[in-house]
DNA sequence: ACCACATTTCATTTTTTCTTGAAAAGACTG
DNA sequence: CAGTCTTTTCAAGAAAAAATGAAATGTGGT
């Protein structure tokens, strides 16, 4: 779009208008809050920037002009969009005679919810549950007073795990509709 | 315990050795599996630790104790206890006799939840609230063919949001028993 | 009130995570 | 199938988060 060779102070100043973000009110509320709920699921910045943008876009965007509003760099643009698509968060669409991607957000939030119960809480569960069966094998070759306490801490960790395994199928039914 | 002053190799060496980290293997596997789940709330890696040794014991333990045998710095045993304290993961017993503060796990531990859900979650719903709200004025300042779109989303974000916020009492309950 | 021990605080260092941008790879067009 | 545009990859740099340990503060015993 620009050339990358020495330019007047004049052209400079221009191209540093000609791509400073310029995002709308309403495009920072929406990067905004999407940059503190991915936060929680454990997402860089940069990922909620590019949904915040593409949710409350009129259009499908390209990766350029998500960069350009942005003011991200192109490898964080890139991975961001791939780790977005994996999560279906994201998807490309046809436009006649373009030839770059243009993507668009999938407005099903729940993907973000259930893809994080199923890709982090419950492998995190299973492995949870392989060590407490480990952990009462060990209990055995403790003497009866130093079992008496962590029996019943394991015995806990059994209860809340088990509960986490009832509530999350109801969860992840609930989010889907 | 042990003295600050000069010592001989042999006394350093024997205090080396009575300070090398020894946890059972039922340690191991309560430290690991908590350090794993704490990781999910964005906690560092040395709360995990001192949870996960406190959860298993048969005792109450000192700070020294807790250092000692995670072979973790003062500062991060000082913070992480204060932090699992505030939390109410953990709290001090009283020991007849004892001057340093002896600390025990709480084995409830559906508090990681529902504080996780009432500090980090419920916080951001109610901001995400008045974000929309304003989302939605600005709405109004698009041209109609702009707006379509956006405005779309927007109601999905409502959408979305209302159903989280259905579901978190409901979950808070559960938790609860 | 003093002293020794215990705990907290916080500036610094270390580690981890995220971002950058150049180079490689891929894809479309004439 | 050569040239150009687009996207991915990844080594290096920047930023953020966590750990360290020494100094400051707190606490209880005598």
């Amino acid at each position: 779009m620009f050339s990358k060779l020495p330019m007047s102070a004049l052209a400079e100043k221009v191209e540093r208008f000609a791509t400073t973000p310029t995002l709308s009110a309403l495009e920072i509320e929406s990067i905004e809050m999407f940059i503190n709920f991915l936060r929680l699921l454990g997402w860089p910045k940069s990922v909620g920037e590019i949904y915040g943008l593409l949710f409350v876009s009129a259009h499908p965007l390209a990766m350029d002009e998500i960069i350009t509003r942005t003011d991200m760099s192109l490898g964080a643009a890139s991975q961001g969009l791939k780790l977005l698509r994996e999560f279906g968060a994201v998807r490309t669409v046809y436009l006649p005679g373009a030839r770059k991607d243009h993507y668009v957000a999938s407005g099903e939030l729940s993907r973000f919810a259930t893809s994080y119960i199923e890709e982090e809480l419950l492998p995190r569960m299973r492995t949870a549950q392989e060590r407490i069966q480990r952990m009462e094998k060990m209990l055995h070759s403790l003497s009866e007073t130093d079992r008496q306490l962590p029996a019943e801490r394991v015995d806990r960790l059994k209860y809340w795990l088990g509960k986490g395994q009832k509530v999350m199928p109801w969860l992840l039914r609930f989010l889907k509709l």
